[in-house]
DNA sequence: GATGAATGAGGGTTCATTCAT
DNA sequence: TATGAATGAACCCTCATTCAT
């Protein structure tokens, strides 16, 4: 693997911080100063990294989904059977570093944005696909196709719903418990 | 029923230019001009009703909650069996004309501020208490309460995440999709 | 004397009510709606009865200015000498119910107005004319003319001056300390 | 003396151009966009040296404070005698280029907002409290302690009744004039 | 006479963005 | 690369004033 540059770095650091703020403070809060401070910098280091506020966010959208993706991803490496591969997927979705107020509130305020920013729309889709791909890798063999499609989008829907209850909630669900909802649409 | 009075019909006018509002622009995108345009009013007619955009937007969470409440209950009212119960929740939830994108983007760019709002949040706890009330008491006789809990908290979390969906996914799902996803917890 | 017709003392009340949220929150702070509000009145009303919110002042400041002529003409109206004239002038000036804190913000913050009417300058140059005749009427027995004028103006700047510190400092200063410091340039 | 930063450069320059603007509208007509444009800035600038217009007032209230003191305390190091320093005091209350009417009104208004607003209020003390021990010093050695109190806060009422009135009546002083009504309280 | 609905101008403030250093 | 000065647009909100009832 190449070396990071120091800009990839400064990136790095900034979509941190940006995400951080998000997670107090939602997108409606989130200002570039706020980031920059945040991020122990100038205002006006922000826009020399991210040609724009907009470009801010998808590039945080984009990070906090490739961090999701890993995670599953690890989680199916080890996966031997179909039944694996869909607990995979699952417990992969409700990391405790992941699966907490904070950061549903920060994802939800991001998701909110979705219907106005293509470039988040495309984000978004590419998750909803791989979610939807890594569930009919494992439903498939289990089921007709278009009963796994079906169950499918229900646990994506599911999974999705979950979140948004902790981000509007915070304490009402550990990770366990919404693995264990979920896990139970496989019986 | 008292006659409505200038006021009640102004702010129920100002209330309903505000969710159109809220679903083509979210919460980032209304500002009080855009939504005294959109009632062909005055920036300033706005502020007369409501105190300020933030009791706007409580107002206006409150009565869209009111609304879902109506069409749950006046299906409730039709229900003779347990089983008839839980379906009325379900479908009373994804009536065609609240189960669309715009409204789904709407509501969903108003969850994101409940974070940072008490008050947004405790309608938001209402809503979901009610579903939830409303849930247990067509899944009591069928299970055991723990159970039944479970279940009302998956059947619930699934709502959600369809509204969500269509917010994220114009056309990704009509309301009979949605309803017969859910319907299938209840096997 | 002529009987009141609603509209005089209607007029007189919102004056009241006017001088009253003067004192509690000055030009700056005094808006129509708060004035309406003290005098339990409606905000329209206000506007009915003045042409405008600088009408508004003027007749307050002239009222003011009337209630303060009263209290020295009714004490002129007991005085035998030049010594009891000038006495009858400077008690006048700071009997207890004009002479404290809020009364002389009140009046402070009117005075700072004057520079930019025409009409609240008028006014106070009536008030500072009827002071210097009035001082004059008492110096001019005890003192060659010009030696009169000086003094006049000195106890007319003194009287000034107390009035701005108490509205400045509340508590600084009695009305009994304030006489007994104009007192002293007459020895 | 370390150099001026831009940041102070521009400080100086706004507080300036409020002031000269404060002059000219008083605090009811000064708003931020006169002061940027009497400052050849952009209003946005003017918020960005000071958090708000409210602290931009108490640092010109606080600035015009201290020239006043620069200019006693320049005259009082010239002063031999209590008798010199009281004349230092009062002569360096009446500068020409401050005791002038449009200064006046500035000064005036600021003092209108005094009991509004409690940092105003704290630089105001340190006013009244810096003019008293002034005048003490050279009091003190003339007369006794109760004396000169009482002739102290006689003197410094008088300034400010001096400065008032040419506030409030352009013209009807001169400084000469000025410093003459308050030295004659010393015989 | 009295109310309060309605307007619209304007104010303070925030903030993304640009730019000079 | 990094800073922060500077701009200007836009926003929320206030308020005097007008008007219809």
């Amino acid at each position: 693997m190449a070396l990071s540059s120091i800009s990839d770095i400064r990136r790095r650091e900034l979509r941190a911080a940006a995400f951080r703020v998000l997670q107090r403070e939602g997108v409606t809060g989130t200002t570039l100063e706020k980031v920059a401070a945040e991020a122990g910098a100038s205002k006006g280091i922000v826009l020399h990294y991210f040609r724009s506020k907009a470009e801010l966010f998808e590039q945080v959208m984009r990070e906090a989904n490739l961090v999701l993706r890993d995670r599953v991803v690890a989680r199916l490496a080890q996966a031997q059977s179909a039944q694996d591969r869909l607990r995979a997927v699952i417990e992969g979705n409700f990391e405790p570093d992941l699966f907490n107020a904070p950061v549903c509130h920060a994802w939800l305020s991001l998701c909110a944005e979705v219907p106005r920013s293509p470039e988040l729309a495309r984000i978004q889709r590419a998750i909803h696909g791989r979610m939807h791909s890594n569930l009919m890798s494992g439903l498939r063999p289990l089921l007709p196709t278009d009963q796994a499609m079906a169950k499918a989008m229900q646990i994506s829907a599911l999974i999705d719903g979950l979140w948004l209850r902790l981000g509007l909630a915070p304490n009402s669900l550990t990770p366990q418990q919404a693995v264990a909802l979920v896990m139970r649409l496989l019986d």
